[in-house]
DNA sequence: ACAGCCATGTAACTTGTTACATGATTTT
DNA sequence: AAAATCATGTAACAAGTTACATGGCTGT
């Protein structure tokens, strides 16, 4: 969703045609996330469908312009206006994936943590090396290139915590011998033997 | 990506059917991300489709049962042995839209990081009361349930912090006078005139 | 009788993403 | 002449998500 409506609030700027909106989102977001450049025009085409943008003039050069519409307007004032609930209900994939491997028998959620913990360090390490490579760039692409690896760091930083948390929870709960999955929510009638895991 | 690895991590303690790999699925997750049932047989007839499971009988009850296939034990030893890269090149929605708000002319970027700072905080709140009402659950569910509340806690205190930090700092670029959209990127050759933000 | 849960499934759709084809222009 | 960049597009697919249809069984 949000590649889309970057998009759209580019075009909300101004007409604009597909490569140079490559262009546009690559420098506004510091080149952090590379965009195939066919992703544009699919995007274009859904959100012409959508109503929010038209398929404009062409000019001299070959390029076909797209115009905002008003109801695209609309739709950009209201994203910017409202925040993003990644936090209510959005999925967290490593959350989901610790939680499963901690209530899962038979596998090590310490394991699990402790790869976790080594990939992000070592991820930690290259962003704070990365900070200071993005000197080089223009006025826009500079601001978004450090924007956007601090919310990485503060988010990874986050992540450790939450990791190191995690293993000592899980620590404790060894010791005082809650045994969380003696039993699988029951079906009906029987249930089939458990597999040992490789 | 996670809730097809998980429904296949749930299969690989041994075979089940649809509704229940629902149950089990989030009471090992603290019932955090409530899943629509179709999306279980969506997922298990592309696991099928993949070759990671495999129809198997159906018992007296008519439960049509999937056995995880050993293609299928190696994906799930995968999953748990490597790191999420959510890091490396994962994309975050809310630091993709800061980045463009902040490099948008003729949007007040401070105006979204308040209401994103207000939603957060709520949040934060409702996550604090939030945290003592997992308790009147059973052993993995409250397990999960703690896990994954704290994972939110820890990640929306990041985002505060994050969305702090670059107020003070698009606050000091303002200062700076530094004027980042003077100009677009340039096209070859004649570009569209801007047309004024609504 | 009716509400609600258990259970399986299908169809449609979303955004994101990639691979590929095609050609013009520009740079080396 | 070859390589790179500019530029537009198409086709296919992934994973997630929802709405809907269908039916059995259970408890009030």
């Amino acid at each position: 969703m949000s590649v889309r409506m970057s998009l759209l609030t580019i075009l909300d700027q101004g007409p604009s045609y597909g490569y140079r909106l490559r262009t546009e989102f690559e420098r506004r977001t510091g080149s952090t996330w590379p965009l195939n450049v066919g992703q544009i025009y699919n995007t274009l085409e859904r959100l012409e469908r959508d109503g929010l943008v038209a398929r404009g003039s062409t000019d001299e050069h070959g390029h076909v312009f797209y115009d905002i519409t008003d109801a695209g307007s609309a739709e950009v004032r209201a994203w910017l206006r409202s925040p993003m609930e990644r936090s209510q209900g959005a999925r967290d994939e490593l959350a989901m994936k610790i939680a499963i491997a901690a209530t899962m028998p038979g596998v090590e959620a310490s394991d699990v943590l402790q790869s976790q913990r080594t990939a992000s360090l070592h991820h930690l390490q290259e962003l704070r090396r990365a900070t200071y490579a993005g000197a080089d760039r223009d006025g826009a692409e500079e601001l978004a290139w450090s924007l956007v690896v601090d919310a990485m760091i503060f988010q990874v930083e986050a992540e450790v915590r939450w990791l190191d948390h995690t293993e000592q929870l899980l620590a404790e709960r060894a010791v005082h011998d809650i045994e969380v999955d003696r039993e699988v929510t029951k079906p009906k009638r029987g249930r089939p033997a458990k597999v040992p895991v490789g």
